[in-house]
RNA sequence: UGUCCUAUGGUGUAAUGGUAACACUGCAGAUUUUGAUUCUGCCUUUCUAGGUUCGAAUCCUAGUAGGACAA
């Protein structure tokens, strides 16, 4: 019999996901990771991983699997919230949830429950995997989950083979309301409960809170980059790989200054809100920070030419494949699908593999591609690789 | 110190004299395992003081403030 480790959350998902293994005649162990828990930056004065912990016990006991509780807060700190700050601090914007699984859920706590002689973990994830035999070799193919409004594949996107191996995601195969369905029908505590959503470890906490733990607030420029601007004209060379990946260079003088902003670090690509600007036609978003002048630059309209990037480029240090047998070499060029953010609809693109990373380049420009979040690029169904965005 | 123009919610604007509207911002909620985006709802307004009128944001007078012209 195999033995199974479930990352219990607390949730329907994952109670879900401990249900089917059990049923499917795993030996399943249930295990609750208490990530974080600060109370002065939570919204509430709740305590919402003491009610997660104690709903994961209770789906424990009602399945009748052995229920354990790891600590992995400090881990947490080391390795995912220093690094959103520091992404934050660089003026990027970090994807903690990615590296959240890569980390700890995919390393962590995947080395946790293989001291407890476990054949796999577990989790709640809308994704699927599947195996392939090529020249001999099984390879771990990760495939979107079937139900198209939950695909989780992009959070997964900085699997390794080696884990993806040890991975079982059970609910793939079905759609939110079946798992719904699923815990109603087998009387499961959390069948009814809310979705979680917001910073996986800490729960529901304001940002901007959250960031002055480490991050000043510090005033500076709010500068508006007129629309018809020559910085946004670059790439009269479809085959000018530099010209089309790169950021648009802006300065103060490109625009006029129109207001005050608390902290450029606080501020992503496309944002809208928390600009504190008002008075014209169209909403003025974010398209572009810079932490050092500690200026935000924007652009009013969601049309505006600053919003949208026709490439990104993924320095060769951060180029992942999940499928490392479909490793682009030096020179190669391929067309994929890619998505930029979670739940975006996957864009036809073309990767070019040179010797300093990966260059891709969509058929129609994108919006938000912003420094710091994860491209992950797909053929149809199946997520091949992905990368930080430069 | 002279003439002219303007003065509407946080911001920009709209309203043949009849009981103030639109956008943006902000706030709240929905959606979302990245506070992006998107969606829904909500708050707040006629510079002051007099007058004309059944009735004024809209007309008149004065004041105040800002702008333009003023050799």
């Amino acid at each position: 019999m195999k033995r199974v480790v479930v990352g219990l959350s607390g949730g329907v998902d994952s109670s879900v996901t401990a249900y089917l293994l059990k049923e499917q005649g795993y030996e399943v162990i249930g295990m609750f990771r208490k990530n974080w828990h600060d109370d002065t930056v939570t919204i509430s004065n709740e305590c919402p991983w003491l009610d997660d912990s104690n709903d994961a016990m209770i789906v424990a006991q009602q399945l009748g699997i052995p229920f354990q509780a790891i600590d992995l807060s400090k881990e947490y700190k080391e390795r995912i919230v220093d690094y959103m700050f520091g992404e934050y601090q660089r003026g990027r914007t970090p994807n903690p949830d990615i590296l959240c699984n890569r980390e700890i859920k995919f390393d962590v706590f995947l080395d946790a429950a293989m001291k407890l002689g476990a054949d796999y973990v577990a989790t709640g994830h809308y994704c699927r995997k599947e195996e392939i035999q090529k020249e001999g070799k099984t390879i771990y193919q990760l495939l979107a989950g079937k139900d198209p409004n939950k695909d989780q594949s992009y959070f997964l996107c900085q699997l390794t083979q080696g884990q993806l191996s040890k991975a079982l995601f059970p609910i793939g195969d079905l759609l939110k309301p079946e798992v719904r369905a699923i815990a109603k029908k087998a009387g499961i505590a959390t069948a009814d409960k809310k979705d979680s959503q917001g910073l996986c470890f800490v729960g529901k906490v304001h940002l901007p809170d959250f960031l002055q733990q480490r991050l000043e607030p510090k005033k500076g420029k709010v500068i508006e980059v007129p629309g018809n601007s020559p910085a946004f004209i670059n790439g009269f060379d479809a085959d000018d790989l530099l010209n089309l990946t790169k950021p648009y260079e802006l300065n103060p003088q490109l625009g006029e200054e129109v207001g005050e902003h608390k902290g450029a670090h606080y501020y992503t690509i496309g944002q809208r809100r928390g600009l504190n600007i008002g008075g014209y036609e169209k909403p003025l978003f974010v398209i572009g920070t810079d932490t050092d002048l500690n200026v935000i630059y924007t652009g009013s309209g969601d049309d505006h030419p600053g919003l949208y990037r026709k490439g990104l480029f993924v320095p060769q240090t951060d180029e992942h494949w999940i499928r490392e047998d479909l490793k682009l070499t030096v020179g190669e060029s391929k067309n994929y699908q890619a998505r930029i953010r979670y739940r975006q609809p996957l864009e036809l693109c073309t990767l070019h593999k040179k010797k300093e990373g990966l260059y891709i380049i969509f058929d129609r420009s994108q919006r938000g591609v912003t420094p710091g979040q994860f491209v992950a690029w797909y053929e149809n169904e199946e997520l091949i690789g992905s990368g930080v965005i430069n």
